[in-house]
DNA sequence: TAATTGACCCTTT
DNA sequence: CAAAGGGCCAATT
């Protein structure tokens, strides 16, 4: 169905390494979307499943889990970052594992 | 066409 | 830091 901005948030979000984190507006930000934070929950909520998506390590700009506390996406979110070592404080994600990614390695990793 | 809806973001309080 | 309000924009109704 759509497009390939689709594949482009899928595409970005893939380079996310272990252990690490970005918000939805930088996603989109390095997906050449600026101002497309919410196409980028979009995009995740539409992927394959078959793609494995680390969609898990995608968080909003305040640093915290956007499913609402008591729901299931958000224990499943919760519990696969915790998996990977990364730590809070209360709801909010240490600000060290927000991925930084060079931006000379990220446009080769992302050549067509 | 118009209104509504989000796995959002930023500034101000 | 947390909450509120306004802004944003594609997709859906």
């Amino acid at each position: 169905m759509s497009n390939p901005h689709y594949k482009r948030i899928w595409k970005v979000v893939s380079l996310i390494p272990e252990g690490q984190v970005c918000s939805y507006g930088i996603i989109a930000d390095l997906a050449g979307m600026p101002g497309r934070a919410r196409l980028v929950s979009k995009a995740l909520k539409a992927a394959p499943v078959d793609l494995h998506l680390p969609w898990h390590r995608v968080i909003n700009a305040q640093r915290t889990i956007s499913f609402p506390a008591a729901s299931p996406g958000y224990k499943k979110q919760h519990e696969r970052l915790a998996e990977e070592g990364i730590l809070f404080s209360g709801k909010r994600i240490d600000k060290h594992h927000l991925w930084q990614p060079d931006l000379a390695t990220l446009l080769w990793q992302l050549d067509y």
